[in-house]
DNA sequence: TCTCATCGCTAGCAGTGCTAGAACCTCTGG
DNA sequence: CCAGAGGTTCTAGCACTGCTAGCGATGAGA
């Protein structure tokens, strides 16, 4: 074989690589959309077949499985959920706690289906022993600096682990409509003003 | 038709829907046990009527679908977390909020299953404009009677409300293996005293 | 041009929630 | 005591689910 017919074979494998990437992708982007527009119960693998244009074999070619699918579109959320903390500067007077907790509860509110996916969704998600995605521990990491200049004498990753838990929960919660619209302001303020130390009571 | 006759008609009613009561008890109580020993993914409608002994047109005889009888499972279930939250008195020393908080964490980890179906699965449960189911107002009235001794100025439905977000977060996302086990502590104890009143800092 | 491997497809399986209509059983009126 | 009415339960089936075996076409290499 020639040098260049040997560039060639590469090319096409590099080629069809990228394709196949695409292609993966594509499968992605489609499963959440179909869950944004119509709820998960209406991602079927042959509803998300159809609107990729490929026959059902082919998602199982790229993923293992349903659950598969779900757990990437989780994970890519995980990344755009981080990316909204990080940019979420708080206005002036505004805490960075508060910045953080409204952004979050805003994703939440406005991608309900894709906050499914991440939190709500028991798929098994590698948090434990196995590898935990980075997207998720960037999502992490942010609210932890959120949290940081309030922390005062207490253990900052468990008060992490609260802050976040009382925003899950009123997340979702909120999601199934257990809670009273008409509290979201009152229920933020006190949620943040508990958070905060004391001597900060003239608060946020 | 006699006057005794007449009776034994009505009788009959009656024990025909005493039965039809108790069979109505029995498939709840089935798929209650059948959830909490292999999770609901295992109830299926072939399986909880082989359970009750009965064919499967049976349960749609008393309930309308399969979201019914795991709404009736969750109904029930508020109640059972109402009387535990009911009974949770403070031992010495202990503040009534950490009692409640206490029982209801436990009460989440130990019914993973119950917990799902009333507070997670969301299937749409009566909550907003319709009938609150009466089971889930004494629950909900079991924590804000909780909350009580520390609202301070605050608003206490709207307090109660952050209280048991935060409960619901941290149930779930320990149930989802989110959260470090070597924090449980800690987080409670954050989580407390941040609600708890500034000068109950000597808390607890 | 022929061979072969790779790829995507058709068709099918077992299992799901749910239901129409047959079969059965009990009670009633003659 | 018996025929039939009424109510109740079951059999059998539908349309759907996630998933996969195995065939057929397409394109690369000799």
């Amino acid at each position: 074989m020639s040098s260049s017919a040997r560039f060639l074979v590469v090319s096409i494998q590099n080629r069809r690589e990228r394709e196949r990437a695409e292609r993966h992708q594509l499968i992605i982007d489609a499963a959440r959309e179909l869950a944004e527009a119509e709820g998960w119960d209406a991602v079927t693998t042959r509803r998300l077949a159809e609107k990729v244009e490929y026959s059902q074999p082919v998602l199982y070619s790229h993923f293992k499985g349903k659950d598969a699918i779900v757990r990437a579109v989780a994970i890519q959320g995980c990344g755009e959920l981080a990316r909204l903390l990080r940019e979420a500067r708080p206005s002036r007077g505004e805490s960075r706690l508060r910045a953080a907790a409204e952004a979050y509860l805003k994703f939440a509110r406005e991608r309900p289906a894709l906050y499914d996916a991440m939190f709500v969704q028991q798929s098994d998600l590698p948090w434990g022993t196995e590898e935990v995605p980075q997207e998720l521990l960037d999502a992490f990491g942010e609210l932890v600096a959120a949290v940081e200049p309030v922390r005062g004498e207490r253990d900052l990753e468990a008060l992490t682990e609260v802050f976040w838990s009382s925003l899950h929960g009123i997340a979702t919660l909120m999601q199934g409509g257990r809670l009273r619209p008409a509290h979201d302001e009152t229920r933020l303020d006190l949620l943040l003003g508990a958070l905060s130390l004391a001597q900060d009571e003239d608060r946020l």
